[in-house]
DNA sequence: CGGCCGATGGACTGTCAAGTCCAGTCGGTA
DNA sequence: TACCGACTGGACTTGACAGTCCATCGGCCG
């Protein structure tokens, strides 16, 4: 990104159409099967001016990991909001699994599914995955806190810990839904998560 | 795979050859990177061997993704014959940690790593990535299975569905430790499995 | 010993994608 | 209105890659 925002309304729409192709496309067909000619087609902006606003190809990609973890927690952000009751996460779990449910299990975690993709190849966008990880996982850790702190999980429980763990059953439950073609997956690994955690209620 | 095996010993020398140099390239650089240039001057195999002994790039593909499933299951044999004590699955746990610490937390599941890559690409390698995380969640299973039979784990406790919340963990784990290069995710998450596991016990 | 067939080498072609270049247009400001 | 810089369009260059073709080798069997 070492291109300024742009300064007109006009450079900003375009911006923004470009990296909402892109990460359509990156979502439809793989982050390497993203053609510039598509993001160009889709966005209907020529050439140039993917040039205009992004660096190369590289820097695009790493503007389309941002875009899209932005729209991962804004999509959840209202549930996100409400991890410090029991009846919170399981709504939040509830909701992961429906979600699934009306995708077919196509897709698995649009944050998730990059990372073997790019993480190896682009240390950058393996920063901003990372980062994107984090933001998630912190909404996570302080509703565990908040719930620490109302004194319904116990006092030499780990938050941060429990969140990770939450984590990964998360992002493996989304893999294996994925590679199986079968919500349940994710259902098994998110009671497997609601044990764990209620295994740490005061 | 239309492609029958080679007759002559040295046609399989050069099959093998070939997958062998496929799947170290895949997992260097990912699957779409590639190319069956490189595959040849790794395997000094020539372009139409390659067109000998497979029917596209995509049949090659699939071969890699077999090979890679193989290979996994193979290094981890011993430490999955004994997933029927709780020592023995200490022990595979911290094996697997110790090999994330060794590759410095770089690579990922080299088999979950294929998942977000090709799952949605290639039906025939998502099905093939399926049987192999099949085989490998068996083994789980059986052990834990023969756990129960012994009477360590409790009689209402669902071995399968422990076996599949603890790939859940293993996988999302290891994709946490990729993003973040820390192998202290899998730890995290491998100790929660034990959690989960322990609460099931007899 | 002679032919058959799997196995091999390497050139060739068409396609497609990334990145460059330059000739413009538009919109605000003096 | 005239300027200026941000913005836009599309052709062009270069390189890489998948897939094809054909000529040849070499071991085995009749």
């Amino acid at each position: 990104m070492s291109h300024p925002q742009p300064s007109t309304l006009r450079g900003q729409s375009t911006r923004a159409r470009i990296v909402q192709a892109a990460a359509e496309l990156v979502a439809e067909k793989g982050a390497a099967a993203m053609s510039l000619d598509d993001v160009g087609a889709r966005a209907r902006a020529s050439r140039s001016q993917l040039y205009h606003y992004f660096d190369d190809r590289d820097d695009l990609v790493r503007a389309v990991v941002d875009a899209t973890t932005d729209s991962v927690l804004l999509a959840q952000d209202e549930l996100l909001d409400h991890l410090d009751t029991w009846a919170g996460i399981d709504r939040w779990f509830r909701s992961l699994v429906a979600l699934q449910e009306q995708r077919e299990a196509r897709g698995g975690c649009p944050i998730g599914s990059l990372v073997g993709q790019l993480a190896e190849r682009d240390p950058l966008a393996r920063m901003g995955l990372a980062a994107g990880f984090e933001r998630w996982e912190a909404r996570l850790r302080d509703g565990l806190e908040r719930l620490q702190a109302r004194g319904r999980l116990s006092a030499n429980a780990d938050p941060a810990s429990l969140a990770t763990a939450t984590m990964a059953l998360l992002q493996g439950g989304l893999l294996l839904t994925q590679v199986r073609r079968d919500p349940a997956q994710l259902r098994t690994a998110l009671a497997a998560a609601r044990v764990l955690l209620r295994s740490a209620a005061a």
